[in-house]
This record gives C-alpha cells, structure tokens and sequence, in this order.
DNA sequence: TAGGCCATCTGGTCCT
DNA sequence: AGGACCAGATGGCCTA
C-alpha cells in the first residue's frame, strides 16, 4: 500500500500535507500506527474519490475567488455525457487553486471528524467501565456497550421504582436482555453466574434447594473458555498466567477480586486493570457496594455475608449467607446493617448518587 | 473465507 | 462561514 503510495506522485501532495496535519496533532492519532492509518487512508480516499459522484466538486461551490465565477455550463448536460445528470447548484471549475483549497479544508474537517470520534470512543470507553462487566483486554463492542448501559440504567431504575430487593436471576436477565450471546456469557461471566458454581452454591443452609432453575443457563449459557476476559476466563491470553491464577482457575469474578476485599495482588497485572465496573455487589439480592482493600471488622464482617457467585472453597467464609440467591431476604436473615455502608465505599464513583438512593433505600 | 467490528474519509445538513 | 453532527462508503483486522 505504501509503496504504491509513494510510487505514485499525484498522492504524495496530499500525503505530505496529512503527515504535517499529523505532526502537529497532539492527539492519540499521532502514534506511528495511526499515522500509517492516516496516510492509508488518505491513500484510499483518494483512490475511492475518483469514483465517488461528487468527492472533488460537491460542496466546493461557495469558493469566492474570481476565477470560480466561471460555471460550468456542461454540467448541465452531463460532462461525460453518460454521466447522469446532477442536482443541486451548478459546479465551478476545479482550478488549481481551488482544488487545494478544498484539500486543506478537508484535511482539517477530516482532523476534525477524527478528534470528534476520538472523543466519542474515549466517552464510550468510559462507559464501558462503568457497565457491569469490564474487561480492559476484551471489550465489549461499541453497540453491546451501549446495549449493556441501557439495560443497566434499566435494572437500576427498576430497583428505585419497585423499592423491592432484586432479585439476582432478574438483575442478571435484565443486564442480558438484547445482548448477543458472546457478550451475555462475558457478562454472565463477570459478574460470575457460572453455571456449574451457581447450582452448586444454591443450596440452603439446610441442603435444600431454592430458586434452581430460576435462572436458566438455557437462556444464557454461560461457557468459560468462552470467556476471555483476564479476570474470568482462564486460559485467556497467556494460559500460564491464567492457569497460574487461583481464583482465575476457580473463576473468581470482578466483584472478588476488586471488591472481595482479598487484596489479591494478582490482579495488579498489567493484563488486569481494576475494574471500574460499579461496585455494587449482590447481596442475597441485595445491591450493596462493597469497599476496596478494607479491613476493618465492619467491613469483613459485611464482607463475610457479601455474596460471591462462585464460593471458592477456602477463599471465603462458608458462612451460609454465602449461598443465598433467591430474592427474599428473610430466606437468609441477612440483614441491611451488613452492607457497607454507603459512606465507607466508592465516594469517587461517578454514579455515587444513584448509589446514595440505592443505599437509602437498602438501609431503612 | 465470510462476517463482525472498527477507523477513517466524505458530503450533506443543521446550527451558531 | 465554519464547525458539529450524521450517515454512507470503504478497507483493514480479527475470528470462527
């Protein structure tokens, strides 16, 4: 591509402008991989602007200079003359002059359309932190991001609306409601529905059995291998590392390892960026926030009825508040003072309102 | 190799 | 007039 590029002499003018633009961004673009991008690209749009109807004429018309009073009275009939007839205000000579006029204006409406998506994806990768499932290695789509985000504010508002506990199975079909099926067992997988744990782990206290199969895995299939965020997909990436990991090997999820309050270095991996995903941790369907790298007796108290989906053995007190999914608090006795408090957790969270609600209503 | 996703270019439209 | 926004087109990359 490049060598045709440069072997080509009509393109180096523009190419050479581009590379100027470039040098002079300080935006993310200006690294070596984007800049071979942008000349491509460049490359292409000119190749593809020969056969596009309008690239070098329309839109060119509000030109003022004195050689452009002169209008093509051929347009009129098709220049080519099997060239369809266009619509609009008739086109001025491309002279010299104004074609690189209309170049530079490009070139600058191209920058600026680059910066615009730029920010648009930096906004969207701020959104993906904050959706339930994070994975800085594997993410979600532009479309599943926005997807995921609705469905969240969604489940949220329901919580405020209803006033009612959530229940787990609904939360985690409401995140899932509209997502393509590899993004629901991510999601599935990050907030660590795994489907082999799950069963294992709603038992009563007593032995007994509840709401099994009040969230069917046939409607969401939750497949490890599938998953190949770092943090709940052994295998992913490097095997050693995550084959290496224990709680990755056991499929430890977001909420353990961030806010599970186990400190697991771990996690500090590059590969592994701290999720920013909400803190919010189901607790006997119960949303709770639990607090990062806390040790006090409050806090591992709360820490020990948090709920973890996968109930590592050893990891965690056995504690039978463990096990609770169901929606109704009373099955476990859990009560609200052992969540943490509101004030003790993520103040810096963007969303910390919502939470503020979310905890008032959880602390009456 | 097909399909999904993405970045970029481009021209049109709207707004300030 | 210029910039923001939008949607279509295109090509690259990746994965099943």
């Amino acid at each position: 591509m490049l060598t045709r590029l440069f072997s080509d002499p009509s393109l180096l003018p523009d190419v050479q402008k581009y590379s100027g633009w470039a040098e002079d961004s300080d935006e993310e673009d200006s690294k070596m991989k984007d800049d071979d991008q942008d000349i491509q690209d460049d490359e292409g749009s000119e190749l593809r602007g020969s056969s596009r109807t309008h690239s070098e004429h329309a839109g060119e018309d509000d030109e003022d200079d004195d050689e452009d009073e002169v209008e093509e009275e051929e347009d009129e009939e098709g220049i080519e003359g099997d060239m369809p007839k266009k619509r609009g205000p008739k086109k001025r000579k491309m002279t010299p002059a104004r074609v690189e006029r209309t170049k530079v204006r490009r070139t600058k409406a191209n920058a600026r359309e680059r910066t615009r998506m730029h920010d648009l994806n930096s906004a969207l990768d701020n959104l993906r932190k904050v959706v339930p499932c994070y994975s800085k290695t594997q993410k979600l789509s532009k479309i599943e991001t926005l997807r995921l985000a609705k469905n969240y504010i969604w489940a949220l508002s329901e919580i405020l609306r209803s006033g009612k506990r959530p229940d787990v199975v609904a939360y985690v079909q409401t995140l899932c409601k509209g997502l393509s099926q590899p993004t629901t067992n991510l999601v599935a997988g990050c907030l660590q529905l795994n489907s082999r744990n799950f069963l294992t782990e709603q038992q009563c206290p007593d032995g007994s059995r509840y709401a099994s199969g009040s969230f069917s895995m046939h409607s969401y299939p939750y497949q490890c291998a599938r998953l190949s965020s770092p943090h709940c997909q052994p295998g992913s990436g490097s095997a050693s590392n995550s084959n290496s990991h224990p709680l990755r090997t056991h499929g430890y999820s977001t909420y353990d390892s961030v806010y599970g309050g186990s400190g697991s270095p771990e996690y500090n991996s590059p590969e592994y960026e701290a999720p920013l995903s909400p803190p919010l941790c189901v607790n006997n369907g119960n949303f709770s926030l639990k607090q990062q790298g806390s040790a006090s007796p409050e806090n591992e108290k709360a820490y020990h009825y948090s709920m973890h989906y996968s109930g590592l053995p050893g990891s965690r007190p056995p504690g039978p508040h463990n096990l609770v999914f169901g929606s109704s608090g009373a099955r476990s006795g859990i009560h609200s003072e052992n969540v943490v408090p509101y004030h003790d957790m993520h103040l810096h969270h963007e969303r910390a309102p919502v939470y503020d609600e979310l905890n008032a209503f959880f602390h009456n």
